[in-house]
DNA sequence: ATCATAATATGATAAGTATCATAAGTTCTT
DNA sequence: AAGAACTTATGATACTTATCATATTATGAT
């Protein structure tokens, strides 16, 4: 393992480093480009080239994608291992959604024909590639069909119950996104988020600082998840 | 390219024997199965082990999964190319939604393992299966969002344009799923896709006979598709 | 053929959600 | 420090959608 690639830390490592010959470390080490971007910034604006591999290191993105006169909708929030250029990047020209950074955030990127190539030439990492992707789109699904069954209390439980499970590992933690984004993300306006959160708030099951939420009463706000 | 193996007319030939090595052929041609499934029959049940690649040669299919005690959800209306077994099959053990004929369809059926030593002997091929993939996630995320920012008039509207133009290119069509199952797919009640059929009847938008639809006016369909 | 079951259909009502209005608190800029 | 712009907040009202009830027509099974 090149010390030069400075990849102890990504989950990725295992799958590219671990699957690469010697000579391809080098050259993968070599292209490989680490950037830092903070909380806000955009990282991938829809309607650019697909021309680079990117994938999230460290932090956390949001996708979304503007269509017409629309409003924007919320397509994933995504933590590393969850793949950044994950959906068009090997089928599309331009990206069709854009990427920004909710959290501080490590982005690599890479040169998209230099991916294409070693996987072309490298079956094994090929089928690893695969098996993310499979799982990154898999995951977006599910999370959308989740959402849809559920009427808007259960839709607001649920992002604070995964928020709190899955990317803070504790009942208490700093909301990375706005009320507004939430309801992009659930597809509801903004008015009800808002109201449903004091109304979770008056009910007792969580306390709310600004952006800090605290979870009071995992169990009910487990009910209303499943339930609601 | 062996005649045994009867791939005519398939989509995916390109893929597979393009890019095969004349021994890969051989195999390959041997180990394929030709499945033919009559509408309304069980291709895949979800909780089944995945041990096979399978994708839709010909007809037409629904992916969908029952969750809990809740209703049943439509994931995705898929024709021969949007790939059969996209989501899961190299990521998970287990499916995790069905696949049911809703037309009489024929699948083509390949031992996964087998499909998974020639992806990882092969490169190009990986890279051609990664690019289907991705494209066949992208379309089914896209179209849930597109469902999911309309109101119910303009998910009707959407799910009539899109059996019209880009599955049956005609304005004239059996639909071959019930209302039930359309509720399912844009998740609304079955009553309101009903309702709102009949509304677009008395409006003259279009003409029904049981299962069949005449789209008489699409330039209004389309109005309401993209504004509703 | 006939019974049972499911699909289509329509109305009335209840529940859920969005929209509009207004205000106080934040954050960012200058 | 003040103002602009945005976020959070809450209420009133209108609109959208679901639920319940009931009837009719299709479909499938014995």
């Amino acid at each position: 393992m090149n010390p030069s690639c400075n990849c102890e830390k990504c989950e990725l490592k295992g799958i590219f480093i671990g699957h690469l010959r010697e000579t391809d470390i080098e050259t993968f080490c070599a292209q490989k480009t680490e950037k830092h971007f903070s909380k806000g910034e955009i990282i991938i604006e829809q309607g650019a080239d697909i021309s680079e591999f990117t994938y999230l290191k460290d932090g956390l993105v949001k996708l979304f994608r503007k269509a017409d006169g629309e409003k924007e909708q919320i397509i994933a929030i995504a933590k590393p291992f969850d793949f950044v250029s994950l959906l068009s990047v090997f089928s599309e020209k331009k990206y069709n959604y854009s990427v920004t950074a909710i959290e501080d955030s490590i982005i690599c990127i890479l040169d998209l024909d230099f991916i294409k190539n070693i996987i072309g030439s490298n079956g094994v990492l090929a089928l690893n590639i695969l098996e993310k992707m499979s799982k990154a789109g898999d995951n977006i699904i599910v999370n959308m069909l989740n959402i849809r069954q559920k009427q808007l209390r259960g839709r607001i439980a649920y992002i604070l119950i995964y928020f709190a499970d899955k990317i803070y590992a504790n009942t208490t933690f700093d909301l990375p996104i706005s009320r507004k984004e939430i309801a992009e993300y659930i597809g509801m306006t903004t008015e009800n988020v808002i109201r449903i959160l004091s109304e979770f708030r008056q009910d007792r099951i969580i306390r709310i600082n600004g952006k800090t939420i605290e979870i009071a009463d995992m169990e009910r706000l487990k009910a209303i998840s499943n339930f609601g």
